[in-house]
This record gives structure tokens, C-alpha cells and sequence, in this order.
DNA sequence: TTTAGAAATGTTTACGTTTACATTTGAGAT
DNA sequence: ATCTCAAATGTAAACGTAAACATTTCTAAA
């Protein structure tokens, strides 16, 4: 109810003033201040947001855009993010890919219109394209999280090509050599780990299961095609059907055959099972992070592309039946 | 960069004519407004929702204050919430309660400074009591979701007290009587489905533990101490260290013990455990609808206070051994 | 004292809309 | 043609703040 105009009223100064007080400008005096935040703190008075965003071209709002929220992996970095951005002053709005044809770039327009300072968003297609090249022009920062389909934008990657790397040479490391990778993604780290002990990583063990509905079946005659010794299941629908095929198959973990998920998600430590954990903290942080700097630096020189390193959480479902204790 | 301006000048029209082309405001000409849409298109003209916040009073903004987003369960409901809000016209800003002293009320002081239009959260102590009554004053709307505190505001509660009594009506249906309440919740409607069969709930089989920092330990002793011959646990937490204390105490489900959870979370569906589900959509859209009406509707006589009923998901934890399948 | 200069405070305009009010335009009746 | 009333459009004043600029007050050296 109360603004600026009556607080300065109350404190016996002018309207200058009272915005001075608030934004610890040098050039008022610490008693004065002192006297009108008081006066403030009488009325209950609230800074107005939105009208300091219009003048001063400042919204103090950063817009996140979520393609997949199944993705677990998500709701720790939104939560870090927030309380990071919010320490800064910012405040963040949310909005969802419903999977609709123009979804994405529907949000990134109504973003836009809400005078954004900057978007955090994953690409699902280059169909926004179009909206990007808007952003530009109004000198919105944008920042592609995950995956980097748009060259001439700063992105924030999760290495995945090194953790399938590290996947993989965790499964050699615990003996495994019949390893099935369900999704095929990074095939070539999966190659490199192979190489680097000397052995060869025979293509019949990618499964590109991504496009399949229910990747279910798929993964259950591939398994009982190949007879691998142990399975790397790529993101949570991989695993979640993995895990179902090994039922099916009368197959335990780790008796019988290897498991190990790429993805810490929820249900993984309760069945015991090793993974690629993301370390969210540190993606949050370097989010929010770089999301600011590029506000308020004004001109960017060059790209940044920051690569997160994902690692191994060790688990009982690779543990070899053999092995009581691996030291490493 | 254009602004109404800009758009009036190269349609020809007044500035007003703009907004009210805008606001498909029938007080302009059907032609007219065709024309002016068109400049705006071509000067790629995005309204600024920022000023006209500050000019109309109405931010279109509506905050959500999450206290644990631990529980899966907020996820989806924040989804299908934002989709319905931004249907019409309105945006989410969402804020967290990281677990300081004050940060839910300091969270609800930066909604009220960004003006939003209404407020929903999970209150989880009587702390913001004072900032209730700020929002009050302000004719902020204020609409708890799950607990309902604040006698005085309206809320959307989950059923949970119906919820217990068809878990526990579940699993005495299953032929469990000896059943465990881990978490304590709801005691009198545990207690009215034993009474329903003419049977009594032993106190015993009551566990409050939900104040433990690891509930683990309590839950193991008091299953080794009353031999229940199935446990009902009550959310994410307690079920966890439930499946812990089962495994320590080589009980398997539903082999040697019924097995229940309160909440479907994500690993809830892969251990095959039988759970309560709320229904997360309907949850979502009468949360979106309710503030919505209470924002347009400015005088609310008196409160409302909906109340989601919960359902079961059967699945293999309260299978029975003897029984093959069961009717119902 | 005077006075320069810094420090503190005040005045005013503009941010991009919405909206009450004023004005113009048009259609149909006389 | 003239008039009336509605429809269409224009004018101008806010909304609450930030910030450039103007003014006043203080400090301390001359």
C-alpha cells in the first residue's frame, strides 16, 4: 500500500532519498538512511519490483525453461539455482515444455515479454531458432543447459562423452567385458575405454533404444541375444526397462550379470545400484553463475562453453560375485 | 527495442488504439485492428508485461514457495500448475525455502516486493504468521497447499487422513493384521479401519519418526520388537529407512512381511510396493483454478477448503504368499 | 568571516503501458 | 442537408520508481 512517496513523507525527506536508502547509495547520509528505513519499516512498506524494473530497465528476473522435468536431474539444480539467484537479487520464473509442436519457443515469447534479463533453457529442437535470433537483438542473454544444439550460444554440458567413458572403464575395472550399452549414447567414449586396455568394443553391444516407446522389448532380446555380462543403462527409461527385462529374464544383479545406470536418479540407491552421478551443486551454481555474468557483462567476448565432469557413485551392483572387496 | 509507440506510429493509429488492439478490446475496429497487429508483427512488437504490471495493478504473476522439494510428489504438480496458469495469462515465480530460520517468510517478503497477484505455499511452521497478515492487508491471495496451519486461509489439503485408513483397509483386506504404522500418521483413522472389523490398533504398533535424524535404527527395533506382519511407511524418508530395516532384518517382501508406502514416489513402482497415490494432475489443476479464483473474485466470502482424496496402487508388496490373486 | 568544494538532498523527467475522458467519425432518422 | 447517438479513435494523466541534474548544506582552509 504504502511507496516511496510515503515513506519519504514520513521521514521528512524527499522521494530521492527514500530510493537512496534502499540501494545503499554512498552519496545519501548513514543517519538519514538510518531515519528512512525506519520510516519504511513503520509503514510496511515493500519496494516495488515492477516499477524499478521499468525505469531502470533492470527486471531482475531470470526465465528457466524445462524440456523434460521427468528428469529428476532437474529439481535439485532448480532449487540451488534459485537460492543462488536470489542472493543476487534475482528472482526466477519457470516455465514447462508441455511437448506441444511450438512449446518451447511459445515460452521463450512469453519470457521475452516479461523483460527477462536472461533464459536458462535445453533445446529440444532447432525449431526456436527464430526466437533465438530475437533474443539476440535485444541483447538477452541466453544460456542452453545440457545440450548445446546452437553453436553461437553459451552452453553449460554435462560431459556425458566422459562419463560413459568413466562407465565403462568402472565395468573393465570390476572384470566385465560383455558390456551392453542400452541407449548407445557416446559410443566412441565406450570404444575409447575398450582400447585403452587393449580390446575392441563389438558394435552388437549398442542398443539404440531412445526412439522406442517402450524400449522394453528391445532390450530383453538384445540381452538375450548377446549375453552380456554386464549392462550400462543409459538415463531412467533405459533403466527403469532394463531392469524390467532382467526380471523378465530371471536374471539378479550382481549374481548374474552386471548392472549399473548412467543417471543418479531416485530409485537407483535404493536398489543398490552403481552409477554417473551429476555433481547438481556445482551445475547450479556455475548456472547461476554464468547466467549473471553474462548479464551483466555487458559484450561477451567468444563463447563459453562450460563442461561438467560427472563421476562414478560405486555400488553393489557391480560388485563381481567373485570379488569380496575391490580396493578401488 | 519497439515499443506501442513505435507500433501506433507505423499503423497510423493512436498509441491507445494499440493497447487495445492488444486486449482484443471491443471498442476497435475488427480492420483496425488487423492493421495494427500486423505493424506490430512486423517491428517484432512484444508487449511489455512489465509496464503494464506496474499501470494496471496487475502483475500476472503468481508465486509458489516450496519447503521440500525433496517430495516428488510437488514436481509434477509444479508442471501441470504452471501450464494451466500461463493458459491464462499468468506466470510462476518460484521460490524455495532452503531450511534458514526465516527463509519462508523472507521468500514470501520478495513475492509481495516482485507484486505478485497471489501466493501458494506449504507452510511449514507458524514463523510468517506475521507476513500472513501483511499479505492480508495487501489483498494479496494466499492459498496453503498441502497443511493447512493458518486457520484463516484457504487451503488445498491432501486427504491424508482418508488416505491412511484405505492404505491400513488395504492391507487388513489382504488378511495383514499385525500391521506397523511407520510415521504415526494419522492414528485415529489407522484406528478406525481396524474398528470397521471389529478389531482394535495396538499402540505399540505406532511409530512416531518423523523428528529422527535417521529413523533407520527405531524402525528396525521396533519391527524386531513387535513382529508386525506388515509395515505401512509413511513418505519418501521413513519407507527408505523402512527397506533398509527389512533388509537388515532379512525380512523380503511379501514373502516374509506386507510392505506398504505412503506416497508413490519414484522407486516406489520399482521395488513393486504397494502405495498410496495422489492424483497429481487433479491436484495441479484445482490449485491453478482455486488462486485464480481467488484472485479475480476480489471479496471471498468465506473460506474453501478442498480436500484431495488420495488412491491405492496395488502392487506385489501386500501380495499375500498363499494368495495367488485376489479379486479385488 | 568568507569561500571553495564536497557532501547531502531535492526536483523533475521518463520508463511503457492502461484508462478515464475528450474528440472525431459514421450511420440512420428526420 | 441536418441532427442524434453510437462507434471509433485520440489525448493525456497516471502507475512507483531511478537517475540526471539542480540546489542546498556542511566542512575546512584561507
Amino acid at each position: 500500500m504504502a511507496n516511496s512517496r510515503d515513506v519519504a513523507q514520513r521521514a521528512g525527506v524527499s522521494i530521492a532519498s527514500v530510493s537512496r536508502a534502499f540501494h545503499n547509495d554512498p552519496k545519501i547520509k548513514p543517519t538519514t538512511a538510518q531515519r528512512i528505513l525506519e520510516a519504511a519499516r513503520e509503514l510496511n512498506y515493500v519496494p516495488n519490483l515492477v516499477a524499478s524494473g521499468l525505469k531502470s530497465r533492470q527486471s531482475k528476473g531470470i526465465g528457466i525453461v524445462i524440456s523434460d522435468i521427468e528428469n529428476p536431474f532437474y529439481i535439485p539444480v532448480i532449487k540451488h539455482m534459485e537460492l543462488a539467484l536470489r542472493k543476487q537479487g534475482y528472482r526466477l520464473i519457470i516455465m514447462f515444455d508441455d511437448g506441444e509442436p511450438n512449446s518451447e519457443s511459445e515460452a521463450l515469447l512469453q519470457m521475452m515479454a516479461n523483460q527477462v534479463e536472461g533464459v536458462l533453457f535445453t533445446p529440444k529442437d532447432t525449431r526456436s531458432k527464430e526466437m533465438v535470433g530475437r533474443y539476440r537483438e535485444k541483447q538477452i542473454r541466453l544460456l542452453q543447459l545440457y545440450t548445446a544444439p546452437y553453436e553461437d550460444l553459451d552452453a553449460l554440458q554435462v560431459d556425458d562423452d566422459y562419463g560413459v567413458y568413466i562407465a565403462t572403464r568402472h565395468l573393465l575395472q570390476m572384470g566385465y567385458r560383455r558390456i551392453l550399452n542400452v541407449g548407445s549414447s557416446a559410443p566412441s567414449a565406450f570404444q575409447r575405454a575398450f582400447a585403452e586396455i587393449g580390446l575392441d568394443a563389438d558394435p552388437a553391444f549398442l542398443v539404440r533404444a531412445f526412439d522406442e516407446s517402450d524400449p522394453f522389448p528391445l532390450i530383453k532380446e538384445r540381452i538375450a541375444a548377446v549375453k552380456p555380462d554386464a549392462v550400462l543403462a543409459i538415463a531412467d527409461r533405459n533403466g527403469r526397462a532394463t531392469i524390467q527385462a532382467l526380471g523378465n529374464l530371471s536374471l539378479r544383479y550382481p549374481q548374474d550379470i552386471g548392472f549399473m545406470m548412467y543417471d543418479d536418479v531416485a530409485w537407483v540407491s535404493m536398489l543398490n545400484v552403481t552409477a554417473i552421478a551429476h555433481p547438481i551443486e556445482v551445475i547450479a551454481d556455475t548456472a547461476a553463475h554464468r547466467i549473471l555474468q553474462l548479464i551483466s557483462c555487458g559484450q561477451q567476448h567468444g563463447l563459453v562453453t562450460a563442461s561438467i565432469k560427472p563421476y562414478v557413485v560405486p555400488r553393489g551392483s557391480t560388485q563381481r560375485p567373485g570379488d569380496d572387496a575391490e580396493g578401488c
